[in-house]
DNA sequence: ACAAGAGAAATGTGATCACACTATGAACCG
DNA sequence: CGGTTCATAGTGTGATCACATTTCTCTTGT
């Protein structure tokens, strides 16, 4: 696997966990923050090497990360870092459109004056972050403000839900990294989401939160070369070579149909 | 763990498969069956003994369960089958009017002649079933009409997402069970989503699931009694004895942030 | 120069074991 | 008889090993 992928390692309150809990949080937080690239291959042993344990933790972690759809698995039972192709953003970005404005209709009920003014600082930070050019930090801003929000719901079963979400998004990220003015293009409407949360009107900012996610996919699609656009495989069946595209089939379901290998009997 | 809960197995082309999967399919078809009641306890070596194999496939099996929320986690990280209380059931149910119509939405376009007809005849199955008053084969049928739907909505990750929260549904059909009549009083709307659907009219097809969705929860909730209704601790609780309720608390998140006991530094 | 094949390294699956912790029971003391 | 204590069986965590398969690499042949 990529080692130098693994280097970003925020080492924060992670004393007293399983090992288990550690591998998978540090896996998850290199999938969301985009340090991990579409297509890196992620073995047991290399991720335990990585990061310092032994493979049962690691295997435990991409499991883990396997049954949440984080990552996909090779026919060979290897994870890798999922390639968002055009149809699979799509289909995500469909589904945030319908899960994260349920949460904000749900937390609007909750949401606690201390709540109204640390998402305040949030926008704050997020403004400033983009004053200073520096993408990452505006993420985590945009982040922790919605997430903020998502946990007000009381909602556990919506917000692991929501969480898979991000931790699929998280690679496109890291692609487009580089890329970067391409996110100068993208304005947030989380001021006017906050002001409507303030007076408990959860209907108008769950409608408000869902056209922030429609235009921000808008502008990805416009924008953003997809790792299924235009491929080697995809000019040869233009020619006539290939009729089907073995390489960019999505795994059905949860790919997780694997056959296994004969072995004893 | 409940023993005789295992008895189910239906084993079908289970063959050539992981032990891994295996042992993930059936506790999976277990629990939508409602063959597992809330509250049963699954330990890895129980459900290891009583599949015949070793714990391994079987602790796979069960942390898969768990990152799909298909199964809570106990502070020990024994896994439960989930109890479902009321705010739990509708939430459950919000999230599933949001996802299930959007899949119906997505299939409109995708569904061929054969679709329809195979739809078909499993409304004419599900009629049948209801006229033997045959609980189990009219769940069946409802399901497969459905998740042939969803199945043509190309959309994986949504299929994924669906198909957890029918794994935590299920647990509560379990429960019902031997309240018989209740499910008497339940009527689906799957002829008219045909009718749409034949018409390539997703959106109203959809708005028909989600009313659909809506409706069964309502008649759900005035019907059933729920695991937080009048509990001891609320009873308690009343009395002015306890303000908090550690027993009917959801766990947080995914209930993954388990501290791990003092072991070698 | 390029494709095919053989060997070697790496991989996932699965089994088994040791360890610390938890819960459950019985025995014991008041 | 009731409450406490202690031993025992059971639990999840984690490590390590064997094996068949996959995947890469280097060589070889044309």
């Amino acid at each position: 696997m990529n080692r130098s992928a693994m280097a970003f390692l925020p080492v924060s309150e992670e004393e007293g966990l399983t090992l288990d809990e550690l591998a998978y949080r540090r896996l998850s937080r290199a999938l969301v923050t985009g340090a991990m690239l579409p297509g890196d291959r992620l073995s047991i042993r290399g991720v335990a090497a990585a990061l310092g344990v032994s493979s049962m933790p690691a295997r435990t972690a991409l499991q883990r990360l396997a049954a949440e759809q984080a990552v996909d698995l090779l026919p060979s039972g290897t994870a890798v870092v999922p390639r968002l192709t055009r149809a699979g953003f799509a289909e995500l970005s469909a589904i945030r459109a319908e899960l994260e404005p349920l949460a904000v209709r749900l937390a609007a009920p909750h949401l606690t004056e201390a709540d109204w003014t640390r998402l305040a600082a949030l926008i704050s930070a997020h403004d400033t972050a983009r004053g200073a050019g520096e993408a990452e930090a505006i993420q985590a801003a945009d982040r922790d403000f919605l997430f903020l929000i998502y946990r007000a719901a009381q909602a556990p079963l919506l917000l692991g839900l929501i969480e898979t979400l991000w931790l699929r998004r998280g690679p496109l990220f890291g692609a487009i990294r580089g890329l970067s003015g391409a996110l100068g293009g993208m304005r947030h409407r989380h001021g006017e989401i906050l002001a409507s949360l303030r007076e408990r009107a959860g209907e108008p900012a769950a409608a408000l939160l869902r056209s922030e996610i429609e235009e921000a996919t808008r502008f990805i699609q416009s924008t953003l070369r997809f790792e299924d656009d235009d491929t080697a495989a995809e000019r040869l069946a233009a020619i006539g070579q290939l009729n089907a595209h073995p390489l960019d089939r999505e795994p059905t379901s949860l790919s997780h149909h694997r056959r296994r290998r004969s072995r004893g009997t």
